[in-house]
Formats: structure tokens, C-alpha cells, sequence
DNA sequence: TAGATTGTTAATCGATTAACAATC
DNA sequence: TAGATTGTTAATCGATTAACAATC
């Protein structure tokens, strides 16, 4: 929620978060920086300035209390506060997210899914009910089928092919947030804003260096 | 290929070239860093710096010629030369990215993947066998079953609880690079690298920043 | 005490942006 | 010519790492 915790940071905070959660389960009570940085092989003077940023506070000699630390990063990070979404694309891409359990804990509420497919029309993944995309439009703005909530989130997961056509349909949509699973550049208004996740990049980064 | 690429410019020249590819379906010839830049939103001086690390070079008053810069993209990004690579989870997401059209355009070739539902085994996806996990060993080591080649890289999307244990058993199996589609961290040699695929944190970046 | 760990400052390193001469 | 664009250097900005006093 606080627009000046760096990009680099709140995904190493989610990190963090990852492994807090596995310590719990595993009973350890508390964790030094040294052992969160041996885990993500990054330096441990990273982790306490990382931990510095969310408020928390470790003690010399034992490191930082596990549940404490963990509510910290949760309240750093907002992610208590849910964000509705919707999944264009009904695919494998699209039903992998719809399923996956991290996003309702992390505050990204999927809220209904939208493809063109008759035969999934009116199905559910995951509880999540799958619409007619050319009904976006009157889900998102007028009848508000889902939740009476505002819906201002997008996950792109349509063939390429279709990824800018569905991408203005979003912004008629009023979707403000368009996080992009396709292979493409999407050309949008500059009141909204796009998060291209780029897998091939990712892979290329990964394996050249 | 070239160790010295910066992380971000691989990412963002990997995206250059999604709009190259564009412009050429488009028949458009040229093409100017400003109007890269404008739709990745970033800076023009950043785009041709990132194009200066491939050699290429433009012309003063139209630009780049998009097939040659195309190209020296692909040089120096180095994706003509294929990686091997497994999935292991032939769930929604390892099914997804089997069928992800642009991994073999990007150099990463998806030989087979592995799972532990019986009624899987022996199905194809994209053309892609389906083995049993417990045979993964054997495949990637002894045997070759699968072109007789030698694969390091995994792309890992079992679910969470069986992240750690399928890490261990890639390693086992002389696998160096595991792409972690789970958000789990995993425990795993020095010899052994890991990226995290952090969903999560991505979006936890893109709305709050 | 000796040793381990935090919290924080200073030093380093790298990435982005600004600026502008050269060019066509 | 005037204007647009590259290529590159310099300036700025931000992120990471090193170092170490304070603490228990």
C-alpha cells in the first residue's frame, strides 16, 4: 500500500514470507537473517534491511520471532486487504490460476472467469464461474453480477492471437490492471497499466546467467 | 549467452522482440526507439542503449530495420540454440506451459514431463509423453529415452506440499536448473540453481507501485 | 566472557535518465 | 535547410554490499 517500498523489496518480502510460513509449520520459533539469506542465496544484510522496512524488530543473539515477523510483512504489504479480479481466458493458463491456492491468501480474489468456448460456459473452476467474454463488459460495469464488487484487476491468459482485441475489451471494462500471461505487447491507454509476465524472458535471464 | 547482459536488459530486449515480430506481420520496415519506448512506457535512451549491446545499429531519421535488429536479438540473446527441458506436474499449469507456443521460438524445448496420476502416464500433451515421476531418474539419466539428450533444466509445477520432495529427487537425477512454479523455496545443493517463478510477488509489485 | 546477531551507516556498484553532438 | 533520430557520454539515481558498534 506504501508507494515507496522498492519493487526489488516486495517481491524478496514475499519470499520471506514464503519461508516464515514453512517455519511455522515446522514449530521453529524464530529465524535470523542469516538463515533467510542462506535459503535465497542473497546477502543477510539484505534481509534486515528488507525486515527494517516493514517495522519489525529481531533480538541479538536469537534473530527475528517467526509469527511476529510474518504479521508485519502482512500488514507492509496490504495483503489482507482483497482484491477482486477476473481471469479472461479459460484455458490451461487461465484454470491453473483460477486454482491456485496462494492468490486468496496473498489478497488476489479471483472472482469469475470469462472465455469464449459454449461447452465451458456456465461450468466452475474452483467455485469460480466461467462467463461468456462478450458479456464482460456488463459484468464489470452495469449489473455487477459478481459480488456488487469493483472489479479493476485483469488476468490475461488468451491465445496470442487474441491477447489485443481482448485487451480492449478490458479497457472499455473498465479494468484498470491487466496483467499479461501472453506472449505479446499490448498497445492500452495510459490510464491503464499492463504487467507483462514474461516467461521467456525470465527463462532467458535464468539460463545465460 | 554472453554472461554480461544485465538481468533487465534480457528481460526487456526479449520483449523488443515480441514487437519486432509484430512489426513484421504488421509489414512495417522500421522502427524507432521512441516508439519502442512508448509502448513499454520507458525511457528512449534505455531502449538504445539495450540495442547497442547486440551490435546492431539503426539509421539517423528512420530507425532500426526490424528484420536486422530482429536478428541480432537473436544472436546475442543466443535462443537459436534449443535447451532441453522437463516439466514435472502435468497439472493445468505444466499443461499450459507444454503447450506454450513460444518456448521453442525462445530456445527452450520441452521434452517431456512427468507425473504421479496413472491415468496420465503415456498421454501426450502438444505432442509431449507423459512418464511417471518415479521414472524420472532413470529417463534423465541412464536410459535417455528421450532423444538422447542431456537435460538440466526443470520446470517444476507439482503442487506445494510435494515442491521439496520433487526438488530433491531432480537433483538426484543431475538436473542443475529448476524452475519453481510452486511458491514454495526449496532446500537444494550449491551446484543446483533455482529460480522462483514469484507469482506472489509480481503481483503484489504491479498494485501497489 | 566470548560469540552471535541485529540495526544502521558508509562505500560500492550498477542501472536509468538526461543531454547533446553527429548524421542524414 | 530544418527536423528527426541515433549513438554515446555524463549525471543522476537507486540498490546492494561491507563494515561495525551495540546488544544480549
Amino acid at each position: 500500500m506504501n508507494a515507496s517500498i522498492p519493487s526489488n523489496a516486495i517481491k524478496r518480502l514475499t519470499l520471506y514470507h514464503h519461508i516464515l510460513s514453512d517455519c511455522l509449520l515446522k514449530g521453529n520459533e524464530y529465524i535470523s537473517s542469516q538463515h533467510i539469506a542462506e535459503l535465497l542465496k542473497i546477502d543477510d544484510s539484505q534481509v534486515r534491511k528488507d525486515i527494517a522496512l516493514c517495522a519489525a524488530s529481531g533480538k541479538t543473539k536469537v534473530g527475528y520471532a517467526v509469527l511476529e515477523l510474518k504479521k508485519a510483512i502482512e500488514r507492509l504489504l496490504g495483503f489482507r486487504e482483497q482484491k477482486a479480479a477476473f481471469i479472461i481466458g479459460a484455458g490451461n493458463l487461465g484454470s491453473a490460476l483460477a486454482k491456485h491456492t496462494d492468490f486468496q491468501d496473498y489478497g488476489l480474489d479471483i472472482v469469475a472467469l470469462f472465455d469464449n468456448d459454449p461447452t465451458k460456459i456456465d461450468t466452475f473452476i474452483n467455485g469460480k464461474k466461467i462467463y461468456p467474454l462478450p458479456k464482460l463488459y456488463q459484468v464489470a460495469t452495469h449489473e455487477n453480477l459478481v459480488n456488487k464488487r469493483k472489479v479493476e484487476i485483469a488476468l490475461l491468459t488468451v491465445p496470442a492471437a487474441a491477447a489485443q482485441k481482448s485487451a480492449e475489451l478490458l479497457t472499455q471494462s473498465q479494468i484498470k490492471y491487466i496483467w499479461n500471461f501472453t506472449p505479446t505487447i499490448l498497445s492500452v491507454p495510459d490510464n491503464v497499466r499492463v504487467c507483462n509476465e514474461n516467461l521467456v524472458g525470465n527463462f532467458l535471464d535464468f539460463t545465460n546467467n
